[in-house]
DNA sequence: CGCCAGTGCTACCGTCCGTAGCACTACACG
DNA sequence: CGTGTAGTGCTACGGACGGTAGCACTGGCG
């Protein structure tokens, strides 16, 4: 079963972290980018249980395992929040905004922001949908 | 320190589910109400540990303790939410509405009806603001 | 005064995470 | 070809947490 990201331990998630800022890496390399010193045997197994989770995959390079993350930070956060949304909402999105209200954590500002990169948002994807149509697919 | 909603335990979030949906609750009437045949002492370790991590509150009615939620589901997901958006973007609330998007958790007409919402509880919320100006307290 | 409801306290076991050691192997070098 | 080295696979252990529960204690009620 693939975890969600909501429940890594700490040294996991600063592990995910790392990748996910340093882009593809190696043990050794994110054993030196660690805020703390750990054997390579420890980060090892960090990131391979990342890898059982879903978090990150690898592919061999001259007999060395790269590791890459299998999502964006931010759709890793989302289907986390998605989680939580079905779990304790019973899917409705509404109430989790009413409570992010509720509890200061989005004032009317923020709200203004979201509802304009809302609307971004919603022509960004407008386009995209267009501009797949139009030019079949893009790279080269 | 008080615990997210998101790391609590599956019997430990059908409990807490039964008291906001039933409201206040003894550790007989949550007994009665799960899923499966528990204990009573079982039910009374979970309603203690939820309140230990701060997701119940109890006071004692002739001698019998009345467990009541601490905070509606609502709030206590935007928490657990907020958690998440912190944890793993950077406190960057867009970027997990991009990868809500992205992930196809919103689509267009959600996030439409979103906006709409957003920009409906902005005016509830100023109207409070106002209504609470001009009529001081309410109740009777 | 003894029974019953309800509580407090303690415990055991499985799982997860932080942490790590050790054995094994492919390639480079002499 | 033998050996060192980098990197991997496999196993483990101790602490925290969650599911599950037993047992001892106490205040009323009959």
């Amino acid at each position: 079963m693939t975890h969600s990201v909501s429940d890594l331990g700490d040294l996991e998630r600063e592990v995910l972290h790392l990748v996910w800022q340093n882009g593809p890496s190696t043990a050794d390399s994110v054993q030196k980018a660690l805020s703390r010193p750990l054997k390579e045997s420890t980060v090892r197994t960090v990131l391979k249980r990342l890898e059982e989770k879903g978090h990150l995959t690898h592919t061999v390079d001259n007999r060395t395992f790269i590791y890459k993350a299998a999502d964006t930070p931010g759709r890793a956060a989302a289907r986390a929040v998605k989680r939580i949304v079905d779990r304790f909402c019973g899917g409705s999105v509404e109430e989790v905004l009413v409570g992010l209200i509720d509890t200061k954590v989005l004032d009317r500002r923020e709200l203004q922001r979201l509802a304009d990169k809302i609307a971004k948002a919603r022509n960004a994807d407008a386009d995209k949908a267009k501009d797949k149509d139009t030019k079949g697919g893009r790279k080269s």
